[in-house]
Order: C-alpha cells, then sequence, then structure tokens
DNA sequence: TTGAAAGCGCTAACAA
DNA sequence: TTGTTAGCGCTTTCAA
C-alpha cells in the first residue's frame, strides 16, 4: 500500500489541507510547515494520486493525441512537436494510435471522454472525419493532416494543393509529360493532393494517370506493378503522396527492373531519412512537421481560452527537395513525349 | 457539465449500485432494469468517469510502456503488440518517449507511480538502467532491449551475442577479413552486441576495429567517414548495431564515394523497411519484434500473478536477412586481405 | 496561515 | 435482485 496525503499529514502533524496546498503551492505555507512537509513526504515515500486528484478537481490537466500511424515518421515527429508544447503547458499527453482503423478511432474518442481530456488532437480516417461535423464531442478537438468535409473542425494540415503543384512544377519544368499518380484512399490529405495533382497537370497540359491504394507498401506496390505492365506507353514518372507509397513505387520499379530516373522518374511526399538514401535519392515534399504539432498545440489551447471562435483551418507550407529520382529527362525522350497526344481538358485521361 | 451515474440512476429509477453493476456486469441485474438503464444511459449521455472508478476500485487497468524512441520502426512495432495483447487482456497503455533522455525516463517513471499503474514495460539508458536493481519501485518492471546490469529485472531481449556473431560468421564466409563495427553507446544492447562483435572475430581470426557512438545518424557518419579517411588500410565492410546507425553508415560511404558491396560491404542490425531499397538491399539481423512485445506483456502478467519469482531474462532469436551489401569479395581483394597479417589474440587490434 | 468538513463519481460491503 | 451507505485520496470552501 503506498502512502496518501493523510499519512503525510500525519507525520508532519499538519492537517492535509496544509499537505495539500503546501503540494499545489497555490496557497501560502509557512516555511517552517512546509519543511516538515518536505521531510515527511520523503519519510513516507508519498506519490500523489492522478486518479483522485483529477477527480476532486475535476480537470485531467491531459490532453488526448489519437494519430494514424505510428510508424509513419510524420506522426511521431508531430508527436513530439506535440508533447513539447504540452509539457511547457503542464499538460500530459495521452498517446493513441489507430492504425486508421475506425473503430479503434471509435474506441480512443470514447477514451477520451471516460478521461474527460482537456482536449484532443486528431488525424482521423476519411470515414469518421465525416461524422465528426454531426457528433456532439466532449472536448475540444483539432485535426491534423486530414480535415473534415465541412470545415466545422478547427484543423492544421499541409498546403497540399499548393505542394501537389510544386512538384508537377518541377516534373513538368525537367520534361516530363506522361505522370502516374498514386494516392492514399484513407485520409482526406489523399484526396487533396490528388486534387492538386489533377489541377496542375490540366494547367500544365500533362497526361495524367491516377490511382487510390489503401496506406500500405503493398499497395502501392501492386498498383504500380500493374500501371508499368499492362500499359503500351509507360508513364516517365511516378507519384506518391506520402512515405509508405513512395516505398511501394520504389519496389515496384525495382521489380520491373527500372531505373530512376533513367526509366522512370520518382517523386513524392515526406522527406524521411531513407529517401535519400534511396538510388540518386527520391525528390520529395518536405512538410513542416514541428510546425504542425505547435500549431496544432496553439489552436488547441486558444480553443480551450475562448470556446466561441468560428473554427479554424490552417494551412502550411511545404518545401520540394529536389533529388536524383527527377533529373532531367534525356533530350530524345522528351521528343518521344512531345510527339505523343498531349491534352489539356481531360485531366484523367489514360495513356 | 457531463452527466453521472447519478443522473444515470435519476432517470431510470433505480439506485446508483444498480446502475454500476448493469455498468460492470460482474452482478446480476433484472431484464426490466437493465433495459431501463440502458435508456437511462442513452437519454443522459453517461460517460463513465475513469479517475473514479480507479480511485474508488483501487486498480488502475493500465500499464506503463515507456520506449528510447518512437522514431526507431523497433520501438513502434515493439508497442503495437504490447498494446494488443493489453487490450486483449482489458488494460490500457500509457505510452511515453524517453528520447534517451535520463531526465524524462525520471519523470515518467515518476509519473507511472503517481498514476498507480499495474506494471510498467521500460527500454532504459544504460544510465537508468544502472540504478534500477537498487532503486525501489512502486509497480512489477519488465525490461525490454536492454537489461539491467546484474539482472536483477525480468527483461527480453534479442539474442545479441548469436545475432553478432551471425553476421560476423556470414562476413567471414563472404571472404571479409578487415571489419569495422559501429555500436551505440546509449544502451545495454550496443555494448552485447560490440562484445559478440568482438568474440566473434575473436574466434574467426578477423581484424576488427570498433568504436561506440551516440544513437544519432549523424555521429555514426563522422565516426564513418574518420575511420574510411584516416586509414591507410580500409576496412573492408561495416558493421552498424542498429537502424539509425546503420543509416549513418549508408550516408558516410556515400559520402566517400565508395560503392557497397564493391568498395565497402555494409550489414547491420534492424530489418527497417527501407533497407531493402538501399543500392542493392543491405544485409541485416532481423529481430522478432512482434514476439518481443508480446514475451514482455506474458512475463509481466505472470509477474503480477507470482511477484515471488525470480527474474528473468529471455532471449529471443533474430534471422540474418542477407541481401547484396554483402556479397562474395572479389577475389583479388580476398587474395590481398589475406596476406595481411590475421591476429587471433587482438580482437581489438587496429588495422 | 491553518484546520474541519464536504464532496468529486464511483464501487463494494452489507442489509433487506 | 436491489438499495443504503461508507469511503477511495484529494481539493476547496468556510471558519477560525
Amino acid at each position: 500500500m503506498s502512502s496518501s496525503i493523510k499519512d503525510v499529514a500525519r507525520v508532519a502533524g499538519v492537517s492535509v489541507a496544509t499537505v495539500s496546498r503546501a503540494l499545489s503551492g497555490v496557497a501560502a505555507v509557512s516555511p517552517k510547515l512546509m519543511v516538515r512537509i518536505d521531510a515527511a513526504i520523503r519519510e513516507t515515500g508519498y506519490r500523489p494520486n492522478l486518479s483522485a486528484r483529477r477527480l476532486r478537481s475535476r480537470h485531467s490537466g491531459t490532453i488526448g493525441l489519437i494519430l494514424a500511424d505510428l510508424r509513419n515518421p510524420f506522426f511521431t515527429a508531430v508527436s513530439r512537436a506535440v508533447e513539447d508544447v504540452a509539457y511547457q503547458h503542464g499538460l500530459r499527453v495521452i498517446l493513441c494510435n489507430t492504425d486508421e482503423n475506425p473503430d479503434k478511432e471509435a474506441i480512443y474518442l470514447k477514451l477520451m471522454e471516460e478521461e474527460r481530456v482537456t482536449g484532443v488532437i486528431f488525424a482521423p480516417t476519411r470515414q469518421t472525419a465525416q461524422t465528426l461535423d454531426q457528433r456532439d464531442i466532449g472536448f475540444p478537438l483539432v485535426l491534423i493532416d486530414r480535415v473534415s468535409p465541412h470545415g466545422q473542425q478547427d484543423a492544421v494540415v499541409l498546403d497540399n494543393s499548393a505542394a501537389s503543384a510544386m512538384l508537377m512544377e518541377h516534373l513538368h519544368a525537367q520534361g516530363y509529360r506522361r505522370i502516374a499518380g498514386i494516392f492514399g484512399n484513407a485520409s482526406s490529405s489523399g484526396i487533396e493532393r490528388h486534387d492538386g495533382f489533377v489541377a496542375a497537370a490540366l494547367r500544365l497540359g500533362l497526361q495524367i494517370q491516377t490511382a487510390f491504394v489503401p496506406p500500405q507498401i503493398e499497395a502501392a506496390q501492386t498498383e504500380v506493378r500493374h500501371l508499368l505492365l499492362e500499359r503500351s506507353e509507360r508513364p516517365q514518372a511516378l507519384v506518391a503522396s506520402n512515405g509508405l507509397l513512395l516505398m511501394g513505387v520504389v519496389r515496384a520499379a525495382r521489380a520491373a527492373g527500372l531505373a530512376i530516373p533513367e526509366d522512370v522518374a520518382v517523386a513524392g511526399f515526406d522527406n524521411e531519412s531513407w529517401t535519400e538514401l534511396v538510388g540518386p535519392g527520391l525528390t520529395v515534399i518536405e512538410q513542416p512537421l514541428e510546425a504542425i504539432g505547435r500549431t496544432a498545440m496553439s489552436i488547441l489551447l486558444e480553443r480551450l481560452d475562448n470556446p466561441a471562435l468560428p473554427p479554424r483551418k490552417v494551412l502550411l507550407g511545404g518545401r520540394c527537395v529536389v533529388r536524383g529520382s527527377t533529373a532531367a529527362l534525356a533530350p530524345h525522350a522528351q521528343a518521344d513525349a512531345q510527339v505523343s497526344h498531349v491534352v489539356d481538358s481531360m485531366p484523367h485521361q489514360t495513356f
């Protein structure tokens, strides 16, 4: 049995109220008693009971962080930033991993209510995001990486369409004209990146082909294999909407015996450490990970201060990290591509 | 204000005890009341207050999982296994990330006591591991990946010396004779892998060179740069004791303009997804991640059942995944190596 | 500045 | 099977 505040009070010869005050530091306690209480705490090996404290004080001092996939460096980086800021504000963080699974999302949202958390930062699947706007949730919520359909929730996301445009303009400048994109189907960011991809292609007069796949290496790999094998005209460049899919794309290119970028260029989202080590290095969009986490916390804290604020969506700009995987297309291939039929009115056209 | 069990009781026209019993399912409640209580719960939007429940019932139903670095796929994989098993046993998991920082370790261990957790699974730094044996901790503890010096704590780790031996025997069989090893200095596993490396080299008559570095990409990279530049005789193979350091090794080889494996072979620990994509693929020791997590939970649950058990250390075997980065050494290079002086009594000899 | 006492929401005796 | 009641450990009035 661990000792309670009562034990400390008895040993120190004071009331429990005085011990409580000494611990919280909110009201003044005479130095004399302070010393005795300190000694009593050490003597008894007292540890405050957080459950009791939370129950009585009616605030948990805890925020929830519900993330889609901790194997994804994006989310681990964001979580570090969130935890840093939370810690500076004396808040604890409950970290949960949903594996992009709506059932787990529901479980964790329920848990957050039962823990009476102060607020939650959440990267929901599309499926759950859709229900969020009409749902009555017991705590302030800030979405990251993913948004709700009607923008009724605070959210912090990459400026996805701008990022897609950067990537497409880069590929265009390098001479690529036939580009295939693989997008995650589980999250709103996959959709936004897809839409930006399509819009940029339309504007630049590029031929494209797109596919949505589950957020798994294998799914991307399989999709790209089909793309590379079953088409008479191979895409000149492949784009993946996140780090996981990018891995699948590289695997598929390897398996097909294609050299990057000689046979096919590759680009994607998420500047993960390994991307610089693969082949000539992979061109990627780098997200401001730290800023996303810190901003999400700021938005949450402001929301706690002022619940009446209208919902806010913050877009943070990405950076295009150019590496060898998108080296300029060889002239003969460019000529080749320019001969082929270029449309600008049918962005989804299959080549 | 959220509603309490009292509100539910009032709406359902029963006592709070009956509602409590209905919720816990431990004692029988008549179907008639059950229905009314269900309706009342829905009507009031009741959510149990976990703080109150834990305070009164005197068990938290929570285990702590304190990990050294969530960016390391080893730890995220282990955490998934632990959470799976915990969930099956109706236990919650508090996941904490120490960044290999002893201060954070102390903070989180204290937190675990204040949360009154049922038990903890912990991957400590060497510094903290050293204090663990004499410390009086308020909960059962199972170490993973790292052990305490006197083996007074339950622990689940890779069979590090066997794994090092596998790697060295493979390199030996491929014709490599001059091998350098980079080891993490923060954890006991780095030490164990180093010791296995040295022992195997001694047995096989290999020339080796070793270095301990902080667990960071840059540290490994810097160390390897020195190794490659400042020696007249370059090592024929480089070994890294974890995924992070392996990345640094590859970076350094790249930066030095050395081809893998033609100019220098590379091998390491941790079969991370990216290792198959780098160059000809990297030869690595694959750890049984899932098994490590599940075993740690089993050990913890057994310990909770029977606190009197003696401390147990479980070693799990790894697997050597051979890829192109350790292709057989070209014959002329082998001859070269065999001419050079081979010692078997000075494992730390610098070549 | 200190203490007495109420009570946060819940579970678990005990009684009926 | 149900209700009454005490009390988990703490914070927070209120009074002294």
